[in-house]
RNA sequence: GGAGAGGUCGCAUAGUUGGUCUAGUGCGCUCGCCUGGAAAGCGGGUAGGGUGUAACAGCCCUCGAGGGUUCGAAUCCCUCCCUCUCCGCCA
């Protein structure tokens, strides 16, 4: 969430940040909330002051009951009144803050200066590649579900029948492809690029997911466990991310760097007859995330870092991909920047999103209230948050089996992934 | 699921017949004095948020969270959360 001062002070400011995101009818929730703040403002004034008043009064009639000297029945029945006067403004008081909180909620973040202008998707610029690695496909070549299908290693119709439409069952040599990536990725992350593994939850409570910011924006895309007020996560950015959450962080740890597994579950309500094909969006999938909490200096350069470990990852994998900066109009409502890698595929013959790299700057901090203090001496300062996917195993999947296919229908195993799925060839 | 105990200012603790607790003490940390230097000793400081100010000051709120009673709540009442112990059940 936006700081309420710095909507104060840059108001022209955030609303050309909503017309760069193509919001510039929200433009309006900025006079409202301006609004609010400065009768918040009052409000506390006079509340505040009827406190002190109440807090003076109480010590005198102490003193006087406690000498035995005097009345104190007079002063009792004032402050009844002005106690009864605060309750009433306490009331309309909270009113007015949740009603700015709602508010400060649902606008999104500031953007930085590098993101482009732009619509809508077909805006994004290309940052970097496209990134080749050649893969002899001079034949026919069959997409991941054909292949997926005559290889018996992903089941789609089984995973219907016990679940629905979306959730994949991986199988043999498929399941064990699908552990091995995760494991190759983790173990990069690790070894290589000095994250501290996390297994965490994957199921979450409401503030965890208000403290990513996906809530309450993306409510009816998360499944909910009502009867015990969990949500399945829809990454692994809200449990990692809100490890800190209300947390004063020592500033020697800083930056952190955690690496996630886990399973990742999305409604997806809304986008049916989209990508319905296989792998191309689905309710359940496997991610691994990387999560990092630096200073606020040293965000952007932890953002090319991710890119790059997530690169990395395809660079070991030998699968082609690109990234590009995702324009204005495009880019999530949290995110101040974000990359998106994209994965070649060759069967349908474009590129898939397959990661997302994001530098939050301090929006989710501000909401999740994960801090820092430089020295012991300064006032506390909100950290920045970021995190990308390194990456998420379908889209994953899907430009592997094609890539690595061979024209008699078998699937060869990337070099780096053979010491973990223990064969060559899927046949 | 049932019964009990407990959650206090970094840590450990005091405080539960409501008013001298705007929270004491010890430890830790930190600044100063002392010292050739250090230890010990002595003295001071040591949370967050809001409001306010040029900046201070001041004022308000926070004793797990949220309500309530009261002129006044860490202290009484209610709800919830968490931790621990015991019992039951169980992938």
């Amino acid at each position: 969430m936006l700081d309420i001062n710095f909507v104060r002070q840059n108001p022209d400011d955030v609303i050309a940040m909503l017309h760069r995101r193509q919001m510039g009818g929200d433009a309006g929730k900025v006079y409202k909330l301006l609004d609010i703040d400065s009768s918040r403002k009052e409000m506390v004034q006079r509340t505040d002051d009827l406190k002190a008043l109440r807090n003076r009064v109480s010590k005198e009639i102490a003193d006087i009951k406690r000498s035995g000297q005097g009345s104190a029945e007079e002063l009792i029945s004032q402050m009844k009144s002005v106690s009864d006067q605060i309750t009433e403004l306490d009331a309309d008081l909270a009113k007015l803050e949740t009603e700015m909180e709602e508010l400060l909620l649902t606008l999104p973040n500031r953007l930085h200066a590098s993101v482009p202008e732009g619509r809508s998707a077909d805006d994004n610029l290309l940052y970097k590649g496209p990134v080749e690695f050649t893969h002899d496909l001079d034949f026919e070549v069959r997409n991941h579900l054909d292949l997926g299908k005559s290889l018996g290693i992903l089941d789609f119709e089984r995973g219907a029948k016990i679940s629905g439409a979306g959730f994949p069952v991986y199988c043999g040599k498929g399941a064990r492809l699908e552990r091995a990536l995760i494991n190759f990725m983790l173990d990069t992350h690790t070894e290589n690029h000095g994250y501290t593994e996390v297994f965490p939850p994957f199921m979450v409570n409401q503030e965890s997911l208000r403290g990513t910011g996906q809530w309450p924006k993306f409510a009816d895309q998360v499944y909910f466990m009502p009867e015990d007020g969990l949500y399945a996560i829809p990454t692994a950015e809200v449990p990692v991310t809100n490890l800190h959450r209300s947390e004063m962080i020592d500033p020697a740890k800083l930056p952190i760097a955690y690496v996630a597994y886990s399973a990742c579950f999305r409604r997806e309500a809304g986008s049916y007859g989209k990508d319905t094909k296989g792998f191309l969006r689905v309710h359940q999938f496997n991610k691994v995330e990387m999560v990092r909490f630096t200073r606020p200096e040293a965000s952007y350069d932890a953002l090319e870092q991710i890119l790059s470990h997530a690169e990395a990852i395809l660079c070991a994998l030998k699968i082609p991909y690109r990234v590009i900066t995702l324009c204005g109009g495009d880019i999530s409502a949290n995110a101040a920047k974000c990359y998106d890698i994209e994965v070649w595929s060759p069967a349908e013959n474009k590129y898939l999103e397959a990661s997302s790299v994001s530098n939050f700057e301090d929006y989710q901090a501000r909401r999740s209230n994960i801090r820092f203090k430089a020295d012991s001496k300064s006032k506390p300062e909100f950290v920045h948050t970021l995190n990308g996917s390194g990456l998420a195993t379908s889209r994953l999947m899907v430009s592997l089996l094609e890539h690595y296919q061979t024209a008699d229908g078998k699937v060869m195993v990337p070099e780096v992934l053979r010491p973990y799925t223990g064969f060559d060839v899927i046949d």
